[in-house]
DNA sequence: ACAATCAAAACATCTGATGTTTAAATTATA
DNA sequence: TATAATTTAAACATCAGATGTTTTGATTGT
């Protein structure tokens, strides 16, 4: 389970959650692995306690968390019940990176890829017009690291770092706040490619550094069409292993 | 200020909301406003309980989903700070909620319809695709509400509803929770196109309804084309109010 | 100066009391 | 019997205050 590996990238590693921040993580697995069927009631806030061994405000606070992230909804005087997945944040970090404990669901992946065939291209194009200097040299030492990768976790955090590094440079906050759906997309990824005999890095290095050039370069077209080229690639990549993959996907 | 509106469109005007949402509203706005410096703290708890006339416990409760929604960041034995803008959860419906209560900025409201040009085209063509009876008739049936619209609110809720309606006809429910950005992006809109002397609704109905008619007959190039095309024309009206929004815009 | 100690500020957690709301069970009535 | 009013139990909401832990910075001693 990747899960770690999202909270790494995301660098909340360092700081140690309290009690609700736990509970709240908890319960927010359980959801998103699939555990309640929607609109189920979950047990409530003294059950809670007894099975977390947390005192009533922990559960309160991190029910309030799960709330905010669109997974449950509090009644009075009635009870707290999962909301349908259709109402959950799902591009909440949290959320997302719930979702690595799961078994990757085929179906789950192809939208987050898709997700990233439209975003990507775009935020590369507008990268390759408005990166700053220090966002390019951001870039460049990701790919660095992605040839300098010495397991295939490396070589993961750095492809992460790079995507990651393309969209700040696009300049669109709202655009960086999607990094959570690479991150969960590679991840995913990964789960499945791991055991590939095709060579990952090598077929996907030469890509990566055709993006890096374009942007360098600021060639706006050429930045969008190799991201384009790059996630047709993965998406490629990815549906020889899982045929079921292609299903409705929008070809170049 | 279209808050209201907003969580009208969310449907979250019915319950109401303990007094723990409501600071947190109260705080969110105030972060969001810009009244706090990237880094600021913010009073300490007991100082909130006073300012606000609540216990302890809800004002915790209010600050852990500003924590949730990236808001916030809490360190214990310190204090309480607000975190930079580029680590908040731009996409969460409160942020982006909070977000009309501000005078619209240029700049935001570029990017959200980039964002929109980015994501919407795509949703078209999929819906064209995916699209089942019930969604196409929800589809049709916000059109049909545009028509009738007696007043600017009534017009503009339906174009919302119109919109995301397409959206979860796409069937990816990541596309779906990027509901906010169109109406958040639309309730900006409107303060600016609200004193136009050219009729929205004139120039904005026929392209819904090729948009709609594309889907209908599930012809998902014409669907996407249709889409970008009332893309198109939206920047095209707003730039010529707002003369600094095209910057960095890119061209079909 | 440098290091160890100490104290204040601020968040974290626990406990238990009391209020409100909801839904369901009960009872009263037509 | 069917319906309406009432009661009650369950569950969340809020408050108050006690105690613990962490961080920062001031104090103190060498």
């Amino acid at each position: 389970m990747n899960e770690l590996l999202y909270y790494d990238l995301k660098n909340v590693s360092g700081l140690t959650p309290g009690l609700a921040t736990q509970v709240c993580r908890e319960i927010g697995r359980r959801i998103v692995a699939g555990l309640f069927p929607e609109g189920q009631f979950i047990d409530d806030e003294i059950k809670l306690c007894k099975r977390y061994n947390v005192s009533k405000s922990v559960v309160r606070e991190a029910v309030k968390i799960l709330v905010a992230k669109g997974l449950l909804e509090v009644r009075r005087g009635n009870g707290t019940r999962v909301r349908q997945r259709a109402s959950w944040n799902l591009l909440d970090d949290d959320v997302l990176a719930w979702h690595q404990g799961v078994e990757p669901e085929t179906d789950f992946l192809r939208k987050l890829i898709d997700v990233r065939l439209m975003v990507e291209p775009n935020a590369a194009f507008w990268a390759a017009g408005a990166a700053t200097n220090e966002q390019i040299k951001e870039i460049s030492k990701s790919h660095n690291d992605m040839e300098n990768a010495k397991s295939i976790q490396e070589f993961v955090v750095a492809d992460a770092k790079f995507h990651r590094a393309v969209l700040r440079a696009a300049n669109n906050e709202l655009l960086t706040a999607m990094e959570g759906v690479i991150f969960s997309a590679l991840l995913s990824s990964i789960k499945i490619t791991n055991n590939d005999p095709i060579d990952n890095r090598e077929r996907s290095l030469p890509l990566h550094y055709k993006i890096l050039k374009a942007i360098e370069t600021q060639n706006k077209e050429r930045a969008e069409f190799a991201m384009r080229k790059h996630m047709a690639d993965t998406y490629e990549r990815l549906s020889k292993l899982l045929p079921e993959l292609k299903s409705g996907v929008k070809k170049m």
